[in-house]
DNA sequence: GGGATCATGTAACAGGTTACATGATTCA
DNA sequence: TGAATCATGTAACCTGTTACATGATCCC
């Protein structure tokens, strides 16, 4: 028998869908909630979320406690899961609202999910959320600049060293991009 | 039954693997190649890989006829499964370093080890990588340019254009930062 | 007649993560 | 005595991708 495999780190999707049950208020079902991940819809620009794994988010959300599901009957058709966000659910995504990202490359999908739904649920969460996001982004540029600076000195240039200054160089280069663009998103 | 499922895609990881084989020469075995991707080399600045999925794909490089596995006993430890690359290999090697990635995401980590393995198996490939690289990402920003412009002139703000201008302005400073270090590098 | 729409999924595969199994040997 | 080294993995879990199942109804 194995330990229950000390695993937590509940992926964007599952948030992302947590939000829109917060936003749909009421009535949202898988194939409703389909939509805002189809083609030319602002979120899909963002993330992909396949059929597949919308039905298994919203399985999990419920089994974590942050949705109920209550079953609609349809007739004909198979009966709609009908998803409701709950209280420890909102607290999850208010929670998950106010994080910024830890590092750049999550600005890309991770920072701007959370960016839509917190300027569509609470415009001053948003607001605190891209100040936070831009001090971190700060810091890592800060940590960024002080690797370089103990590499430099050491003049025997390996392509080793090479290559790892070139590695840090280009995370600079693409944190002061993330930066620049928070500043202007941030006016 | 199923169709064999229309897959294909090989990972960053098994790449890297197979540059690794072609340039350690001779003997290679797991224990040995999971020191490339050990605390503070150059590799392991760029992607990780535990063990697990380091053994995981030596043995789908075999399956896929790109290296050959050779027994080596050890006396008391577990038998050494000494690697070595094949023809087929070293031919998809050189096609995978010869072509750049198509996504300003897939250079820091993808893009990152091609260059890697190129600058040390060939320089001559790993220039025009650079070149062809800096050319892609080149065509990316002329086309993110064009799809703001085209998004522009329509007056409406309504929140999810705002929110999709960004997104692209994002894509467009990440692209722009990645042109500006590409061109330092390939001095 | 035939495809899109509605609404739910499952099956089979992939890569990836963490924890652990095995068992002798060397070194502080 | 006990940790690190050598050398191989497996087990159990996860997200994610693609293909397909079901079956009525609506629209061209």
């Amino acid at each position: 028998m194995r330990k229950p495999t000390g695993r937590s780190d509940v992926p964007t999707a599952a948030h992302a869908i947590l939000g829109l049950l917060e936003m749909d208020e009421g009535s949202s079902h898988g194939y409703d909630l389909a939509r805002h991940f189809g083609d030319s819809q602002p979120l899909a620009q963002v993330i992909h979320l396949e059929p597949a794994m919308l039905y298994h988010h919203l399985k999990r959300l419920a089994r974590a406690g942050w949705a109920t599901a209550t079953v609609e009957p349809q007739g004909t058709r198979p009966a709609r899961q009908v998803y409701q966000i709950t209280t420890t659910g909102r607290a999850e995504l208010r929670r998950w609202l106010s994080e910024p990202v830890a590092h750049t490359r999550e600005i890309r999908l991770e920072f701007l999910v959370k960016l839509y739904l917190a300027e569509r649920l609470d415009p001053d969460l948003a607001a605190r959320l891209l100040a936070d996001q831009f001090d971190t982004c700060r810091r890592l540029e800060a940590s960024l600049v002080s690797q370089l600076a103990a590499l430099t000195p050491a003049d025997a240039d390996s392509s080793d060293r090479v290559f790892v200054r070139r590695v840090l160089e280009l995370r600079l280069a693409q944190t002061r991009a993330a930066v620049r663009w928070l500043a202007r998103v941030g006016v």
